[in-house]
DNA sequence: ATAAACAAACCGACCGGTCTGTCTGTATCG
DNA sequence: CGATACAGACAGACCGGTCGGTTTGTTTAT
């Protein structure tokens, strides 16, 4: 691993656990074993560094989240896959993300404070928010849902449930907790 | 109001707009119109005004999300009493949490990092699910839900459902998809 | 006169970022 | 082949500015 990867991704580690604001330089130096001659030398401000984790943890996401997505047709079941996913496969990696979701992170961190880095985060979470309501129309469309299934408030409800199971388990690190969310809601889903 | 609750009402203000790290004493001072001399007469730290506010935090979560409360019966009526008071009493209250629900702030902040700050924020949350667990298990007792509800899931759903909204709306800020969010956690209550 | 309330200069620690210098690997010469 | 030139990688001293907190001094009310 070269030190540019060697800083992204330990950088990615304490984001997750300390915020972008509340992670020093100083803090990652140590963390990469470097200084600050390597650093600078890869990358011109934090701020540029922010955009290559933040680039390094959305291909972390996808690869969790939608892994093995392309295998199943039923778009129901994609839903029920990605909420299996979200919990098997990227809440409880602490390898990437040792201090949770690191979006809801940003999020929290940069909305009301730092308007440009909080639109690219929001992005992610736009472009999830639309899969799930494409998937709902297409499961009502081959019939795997009512006709008369109101896509557009059963996406909020997924939706606000999936970021704030994210915050509870970032909060108590409960996987019993973690467990009865997701099978609630894959229980919604399959009662719509 | 005395300099004391200015400083306090103004850091709620300021914390929940920039976060407890983000917020410097200095924009405590400029926003409450004193001095160093003037805050650290009232106040022994920056923790010191943190726990002050905290508490006032409590209280007007109190004020607004339990309004009216008292005069219902029903358990489940008071469940959805809960969710309509958070919806157009409590998020949308900018006079007192202008960056949106404090408590999401700092638990996203303190977690992995300020472990005793942390705690004291999630009590919290704690309170919360514990009460809707109770109403719920009360609203299945008198007759409203059937017998074999399943409170612990549904509280789950209901919690997370609660946290995530706070989030999107801390992000989009938009009435509508809170409405619908609020409005489906309601259907969601009325089906079990 | 006295004490509380407040203003503001000041302190050391730490912030992100710059700058200089060293060290190493490789290309270019005789 | 061996000496030299040079470029990129990295170390760490250093910069101005801001942080939370302390101290000193002044105003105000009793």
């Amino acid at each position: 691993m070269t030190l540019r990867e060697t800083i992204i991704h330990e950088s990615l580690k304490l984001f997750s656990l300390k915020g972008y604001v509340g992670t020093s330089i100083h803090d990652i130096l140590t963390a990469a074993g470097t200084s600050k001659g390597g650093f600078y030398n890869h990358f011109t401000s934090k701020e540029d560094l922010f955009h290559a984790v933040l680039d390094m943890a959305r291909k972390i996401w996808q690869e969790k989240n939608l892994n093995g997505l392309d295998t199943i047709s039923s778009p129901k079941m994609k839903i029920i896959r990605i909420l299996e996913n979200f919990r098997d496969r990227y809440l409880k990696d602490a390898e990437n993300f040792p201090g949770g979701c690191i979006f809801i992170t940003f999020s929290v961190e940069f909305d009301n404070q730092y308007p440009l880095l909080s639109k690219k985060v929001t992005k992610g979470f736009v472009g999830l928010k639309a899969m799930i309501k494409s998937l709902l129309d297409e499961a009502v469309k081959v019939g795997e849902l009512n006709a008369d299934t109101e896509t557009g408030p059963a996406t909020e409800l997924l939706f606000a449930g999936i970021l704030g199971t994210t915050v509870t388990y970032g909060m108590d690190k409960s996987s019993e907790n973690l467990n009865i969310s997701v099978q609630a809601l894959i229980e919604y889903l399959n009662n719509l």
